[in-house]
DNA sequence: CCAAAAGTGTTATCAATACACCCATGT
DNA sequence: ACATGGGTGTATTGATAACACTTTTGG
């Protein structure tokens, strides 16, 4: 069983850095930890790997088991590995971020886990380093989404245009010129306007969207530069 | 020490995917596993993570330990999974990639331990999943060189623009506009122009430069757009 | 008819490219 | 003097961003 003699071997585990939107902010996904120690306190949604499972196995498991949420964007992101950053007993952390749209999965997410939502400037104390990762992740996430198209994963299959600047002005943290980002925007050609209007927000109403697939797919590693002045959040 | 019950631990290696650049050529070092099985196939350089380190240390060790190279370069890259990636035990491999001047480093790496530079398009077989690490992490060179100034890290301290530019083309595998190439990588204020001039390569003689370190980091994170239309690479 | 949001048009500025041309110098 | 590669100048194109303006419709 121990084929390469005199190694130390470790914990691995997985956990999930879960972003989502609920049409005003962008959130992030926390649960109680079950485990001593720190039981109770906030925690990313994690759990250790199994002998049969890659970690990315893993990680869509775990999301499954706590979440019932399945075909959700996931990325590797970051493998943690400070020796003592779990003081129970080493452990080797291999980090995804996913996003998700709020909405689609509340009723699932209302249930016994006690998986809750909370918003970026206001996140709770978190257990070991987890409140790093989220930190990085966050960073990642408005590095990646400056060049491709991953906020869309956010929302829901049709969407407004307005709808989706929110978004960005939620990951960003600041305001963009509406018309020119909804003309940069449909200039991608990764938008399939709908007939459909959204009257919720406006009198006049705004045109529903959603994602032409296949140019989403065949687009996703070109750069688009989706963000106004990129340069200066970096 | 096993304070978590009934949970899996697993083997966790480091692998560097060693970038160089001899003034022509971009290659990749290799060493000769001395493991069985597959002694003696090609492998990249790697090793287990020992009980006190964090992976970044242990990437770190391994480098020095088998080259003598210290302060390289080294970006975690992504972790491999696979349960039977290693048919001897599951192991889980975390890799870095690493940039390296090939002449700085040439004497200590023609040693006992017989590393080796490969061509890219010219690469023996390798162990394991190696072969798939070395393919992923080139994609990674190019996506991140396209709008970082990594690739300096490639260069000696004093280089010529020419010489920059053959290094960009092997790293894209294609070739640029010199009057432009130039001009571009002026542009970015990276560049301080040294008195001396190369005339090796040109009866003219091209003027070294090296690099404006705090210039390089505070600008290291921007979108520099450093390679002509970088689209067509991805 | 007015307020409020959606979305189009217009223009100035700047970056990227293509390519003509000049420069320096070893042979 | 001339071939060779290094480097500058210039025109064109296209993307970006700033901002005025029109359009729609519920109250």
């Amino acid at each position: 069983m121990h084929e390469y003699p005199g190694q130390h071997r470790i914990l691995v585990a997985v956990d999930c850095i879960i972003f989502g939107f609920d049409g005003v902010n962008v959130k992030l996904l926390l649960v109680k930890r079950s485990l001593t120690p720190e039981q109770g306190k906030w925690s990313l949604m994690g759990g250790f790997i199994n002998p049969s499972e890659s970690p990315d196995d893993a990680a869509n498991r775990v999301l499954e088991e706590r979440t019932g949420l399945k075909d959700v964007y996931m990325d590797q992101f970051m493998v943690f590995g400070n020796p003592k950053r779990d003081p129970v007993e080493r452990t080797l952390s291999v980090t995804y971020f996913a996003l998700i749209d709020i909405h689609q999965y509340e009723e699932q997410l209302s249930g016994e886990h006690s998986p809750e939502w909370f918003l970026l400037d206001n996140m709770p104390d978190m257990v070991f380093d987890h409140a790093e990762m989220v930190t990085i992740a966050l960073k990642q996430l408005r590095y990646k989404a400056a060049l491709h198209p991953i906020l869309f994963q956010l929302l829901p299959g049709k969407f407004t245009i307005p709808q989706l600047q929110a978004l960005y002005e939620g990951v960003y943290q600041t305001e963009f010129d509406d018309r020119n980002f909804s003309r940069k925007l449909l200039s991608t050609g990764l938008l399939v306007k709908l007939a459909e209007k959204d009257k919720q927000s406006s009198k006049k109403g705004a045109f529903y969207y959603r994602l032409d697939q296949s140019h989403y797919e065949e687009n996703f590693e070109k750069f688009l530069n989706l963000v106004p002045n990129p340069d200066k959040f970096f």
